[in-house]
DNA sequence: GGTTAAGCGAGACGGTACGTCAAGTCTTCCC
DNA sequence: GGGAAGACTTGACGTACCGTCTCGCTTAACC
């Protein structure tokens, strides 16, 4: 899952990448995250965590956020995956519950978090983020959008794009500035913006 | 507005702080933010442009965070005063749009990314972040929507911290990401939380 | 005495160089040297040794090269000055001899040869070599042959460049290859070249 | 004519030592060498120039310095034989002063410098350049100045090891330090010391 | 009106981390 | 089994900033 090479190439001769490495640079990576927060998070000390030489990691990470878009991804992936079958509101909804509950209690929200910050600090950052997270990402709920509006299950009052933002942005600003989601909030919001106003 | 002296202090004798150099140093702290980004935002550059000794920053701020802090609270009361005065749905959608384009278009928005972005970076940051900005803007804002509320204006829908995450959230969202706010979005979140569904 | 410095600069304002640095680093380099060869000779062995940041060894010198530079030319000044009072065959028979002790005794020794080796390996030694080192002290040998031939107490038999090759070469190159210098070179070729045969 | 191996050897079976690498590996050192210095001497640009791996030439060289030894002793022996058949005076001379352009005109005196200067860096360089090229050509410069001397023809004041360094040293010296070899100096130095003085 | 304490520009200092380079070892595959 | 390819650990390179410090000058209140 190297971010340089997204067909690993395959040399005729020579070693192949240590797997062990790769892993252990994603866990330790995101263990100092977690720990000791981003301010603590650097090569340096990821590659003493991880027992790897830090030119192990320049050699397969151009940078650490390349390191920590690469363990987001697949967490993200893992516990947060988008619903694609037969979505209802009430499926979204439990999109939702579970997107809030990634960013607030699992370890790998946290490098979301870190990373949506770190994207306002440098714009390779930013590009790369979007490139291999937010657009895919984006790209996976808008569909999961169309086909619930196609299947007559959700009549979003306002465009897709402003839906999605509409109910991720709270839920995002909450947990960037530290504070709980209010109840309802969520329930409310689906509730708003998927269903039809009845007057 | 130094963050370290709530109390300016009374030297006996001596010179008293350089206006000058407070001012260069702000602004200097602002034109690096925007021209090259957070990243280029060290102390050393900030002395270097504003013409002032590394150590004239750190005897009036501990750290460039509180150097933003400043200018972001007086850019921020400047062109973004919370809307006190006889709140109606009306000024609260214009005090929305406010924001919008303080947060798009005016250098100072980036200032406030930056600021949350940093937050979630270093612990120390987010206390001071939400002290001196957040904690007193949505005390102004919570009136607000109290005011409107007792004179009937508006009626919100779900609490008053709730109805800010909401509105809030999307616009911050879309300027974290980078994406322009979809048209639409605040009118409509405006009108379902702010108005009672009429069924 | 900073190689980038010929007349040490005046600032108007700011902290003085720190002498006790200065002396700290030129001793770790030297004792350094002696103890574990120039192979053991890094900048950050040094700044170790030395209890020294290795910003401030970069700041006053160029590279490792010129710290050796600094302690040969201080060492070379005080232990083997090139005698100038009425130099006489015998005078100058004394000097090769001190040169002699120099290069095998004294640990100051080892840093020409280390430095005569350097320069074979990289230019800017050579360059800064000759400038600062071999340059003034051959011009000194010059004027010290000068001397000698004037008060008709030496008949070189050939020019004063070849006579100091001959001279100095010979001791050089036993020092380099490890082996002791023969007892009696150094008087036959004094007899020898500084002589005129009788015949 | 690896430093382990003076006879080929003979596996009893696998293949045999790739003679093609062996002196492309040879040749990419005497050419990196004269043309990039011995800085730019590492073990990777080898390998790359030679279009060889790395192991390749660990296998076979304990270091980089072995590699400059066999080329040294190689080209040594073909262009610079110390006469052994009837030395004579003028031989003498004549091996001298081929012993000069050896180290002033041909790349491969460029090597027997750098090993010169390498081997005052590092003291396993200094046993191997003994041991192989300085100990044995020395031996035979001996043999050459005992054959002169039982036949006559040159009367050596002092010691043969004194005389060889009387004569090797200033030529070695005046090319460490750049300089060109005064003329006259060799013949002087022939004269002086391989003639007793008629007085 | 001289004293004196603070502010200030300048910059040296001990540090930490950066990203790069080469060394030398080890592993895998191909011939 | 030799050799090409190349991944790996190690450690030094030279740079950029960090936050602290000391220096000598300027400035303004106080006596």
């Amino acid at each position: 899952m190297p971010a340089a090479s997204p067909q690993p190439r395959r040399p005729r001769s020579g070693s192949r990448r240590d797997e062990t490495a790769r892993l252990a640079v994603l866990h330790a990576a995101d263990d100092l995250l977690a720990e000791h927060g981003f301010g603590a998070l650097t090569v340096e000390a990821i590659a003493r965590r991880a027992g790897v030489a830090k030119q192990t990691i320049y050699r397969w990470w151009p940078s650490k956020v390349e390191i920590l878009l690469d363990t987001l991804i697949e967490d993200s992936d893992k516990h947060l995956p988008v619903p694609t079958e037969k979505p209802t509101a009430e499926s979204i909804r439990g999109y939702l519950r579970g997107f809030e509950r990634f960013l607030t209690s699992n370890p790998a929200g946290k490098v979301l978090l870190a990373l949506i910050a770190e994207a306002q600090h440098d714009p390779d950052t930013a590009k790369s983020f979007h490139k291999r997270y937010l657009g895919p990402r984006r790209e996976q709920e808008r569909e999961m959008f169309a086909r619930g509006t196609d299947a007559g299950e959700v009549s979003p009052r306002i465009g897709p794009d402003a839906t999605i933002d509409a109910l991720i942005g709270p839920i995002v600003y909450c947990a960037l500035t530290g504070s709980s989601i209010p109840s309802g909030l969520v329930d409310t919001l689906v509730e708003d913006l998927l269903r039809p106003r009845s007057n």
